[in-house]
DNA sequence: TCAGTGATTAGG
DNA sequence: CTAATCACTGAG
């Protein structure tokens, strides 16, 4: 909580991320995504795509790989961060959902001005800090309810060619309709 | 199309 | 310790 009534009552709470992860990503276009540098910079930007990542039998998620140090995060109740770095250059911003012990986590691939995963990141200035950040609770990000509702499209998901057929088959990416 | 870049991971 | 991998981006 920020101690900011105006802006803790909008936030969203821990239970909008504990549930399943095909539930809460066709959910996450169309919020807002906000970055608190200080009391006088906070910084708001509309979600416009993600992807689900979800379970050990994903084979593109990276719980299955198994439960490791990086992983951990994403073995945890939904509401936290997962961040990693990719290609030695990005940090990528996940949100974990689901219960405890399932596996499952949100990519932020883009939001209004930011376009695409690694873009996002760097101009949020999100990194590793972030990792096991509680969106329920942080002082520098959180998530809001918008004042409109939105169309949203599902697609394949981006850049898994190594997890087969059938999981880079799943339409588990979630688009604004108007970003294509 | 393809190089850049470095943490993470499995394996010896 | 080594080496492969990688949920990306930007230049050509």
């Amino acid at each position: 909580m920020t101690g900011n009534r105006e802006i803790d009552r909008k936030r969203i709470g821990a239970d909008f991320f504990v549930r399943d992860v095909l539930e809460v990503a066709p959910e996450l276009p169309g919020k807002i995504l906000v970055r608190r540098f200080s009391d006088r910079i906070v910084s708001r930007h509309l979600i416009k795509e993600v992807e689900a990542y979800r379970g050990v039998e994903d084979l593109a998620c990276h719980a299955s790989k198994g439960r490791t140090e990086r992983t951990e995060i994403m073995f945890h109740k939904g509401g936290k961060i997962y961040v990693y770095l990719i290609y030695g250059m990005y940090w990528m911003l996940n949100f974990v959902t689901g219960e405890e012990n399932i596996p499952q986590a949100v990519l932020i691939r883009g939001v209004e001005k930011f376009d695409g995963p690694g873009k996002l990141t760097r101009e949020l200035k999100i990194d590793n800090s972030f990792y096991g950040e509680d969106l329920a609770s942080s002082k520098r990000i959180w998530l809001e309810d918008p004042d409109e509702t939105y169309d949203i499209i599902r697609t394949r998901r981006i850049g898994i060619e190594y997890a087969g057929e059938y999981w880079k088959n799943r339409e588990w990416r979630f688009v604004l309709k108007d970003n294509c």
